[in-house]
DNA sequence: GACTTTATTAACCAATCGGTGAATTATCGC
DNA sequence: GCGATAATTCACCGATTGGTTAATAAAGTC
């Protein structure tokens, strides 16, 4: 069983999934080149071989991250249910998602203190728009053609206030539980979270 | 017109508000303590004879911003109101704090990034839960009882839930207008979105 | 099996980092 | 005015930083 001992595919994986978690635990500012090396168990000379630089680096990581999110919800069929259980299984994913990955969230926070630099100078992210948004009007259409939806919702606005709902309750767990004094990430509490989100969204989406 | 030339409390708050916009601008990681001199206009020796370290000066920063707003809060007097105006006044002034004041949201994304660290170590941060809560509950229970609000609605839910839809739009509004190529921080777009978060939260506290 | 290419390593570097010791100067109590 | 104290400056440091030069070893090529 003579091993592959040199492998660029799974150097550069290595070295993307280190990298993902030491920008996502201290940030682009606080992330250390050597301690990704350390992570990946490589010599941090193939990282600048495979990735430049830093910020070339952090691009790479931001595009794996988006193109994992968009695979996942390209999974979601919406359209195959009926509105208002397509609405309520959207919600489900984007929370689970978010629990699932909470790298995603720190990541979009560093891209975002950067002013997304990093995504407009990648042309690979920037084609990934959601094609969810073209889901969700088509959803959103039939909701209110069989008279269970109200008429003239945007869908982007929908789409960023459920994101929104999820993401500021995980990303801001911290200082919330801290202020509140109430743990937040208790598994009651993440139900408690998830029913109040679906009565959030519905609330809104449903006529009458 | 003899000019105090020395000024500890003067010193300190010049220090403070340069710590403040770098943190902001660049995260715990990102800021760099020369910088923050450079800013205030001071020497560096300052920061360290007043604030120690680097990480105690980013705790007195994020104590600071937190006594800020909650000054803010404490002048709302949503008690004045009929309950869905007051919960109409909540939205648009969290909207408006943050509009005003965007180093708030970057400066609680580097507390969360750590976990909220600073916080918990801040005696008087952690004390300053927010008085807004028990508003937020005496106004819900005046709207149940008179039949305008639904019941069992968790104020602290609802006020999480008023700050995602702002936040997260703002914080990352830089990915999002990149991704759906459409400028979130026009007046017009602001304006919309104003609109969208009072009615989806409207809609869920109303009855009906 | 020699030759080229590609993947990996070791050692190093200039610049920058957070932080400090000690001198200096303004202010205040008396 | 004078001594004590508090505010400010200057010059410096060891450690760490992102990044590089050049040597090396494995894999593909024919």
């Amino acid at each position: 069983m003579e091993e592959r001992q040199r492998d660029a595919d799974r150097s550069q994986g290595t070295i993307l999934a280190a990298a993902r978690d030491e920008f996502a635990e201290f940030g682009l500012g606080g992330a250390r080149m050597d301690r990704i090396a350390e992570r990946a168990g490589l010599n941090k000379r193939l990282i600048y071989y495979y990735f430049e630089d830093k910020e070339k680096l952090f691009q790479a990581v931001l595009e794996q991250a988006y193109r994992d999110i968009r695979e996942q919800e390209h999974k979601l069929r919406l359209l195959d249910l009926k509105p208002a259980d397509a609405v309520r299984r959207l919600v489900e994913f984007t929370w689970n998602y978010y629990l699932a990955h909470p790298e995603f969230l720190t990541l979009l926070n560093s891209a975002n203190l950067h002013r997304a630099r990093h995504l407009q100078e990648s042309k690979r992210a920037r084609e990934m728009n959601s094609p969810l948004i073209e889901m969700l009007a088509q959803m959103l259409e039939r909701g209110r053609k069989d008279g269970s939806f109200r008429g003239g919702i945007d869908p982007v606005q929908l789409y960023v206030s459920i994101a929104g709902l999820a993401y500021f309750y995980l990303s801001n767990s911290h200082t919330l539980s801290t202020i509140f004094g109430r743990d937040l990430l208790s598994a009651k509490a993440k139900n408690e979270r998830l029913t109040h989100m679906c009565d959030v969204i519905l609330g809104y989406v449903l006529r009458n």
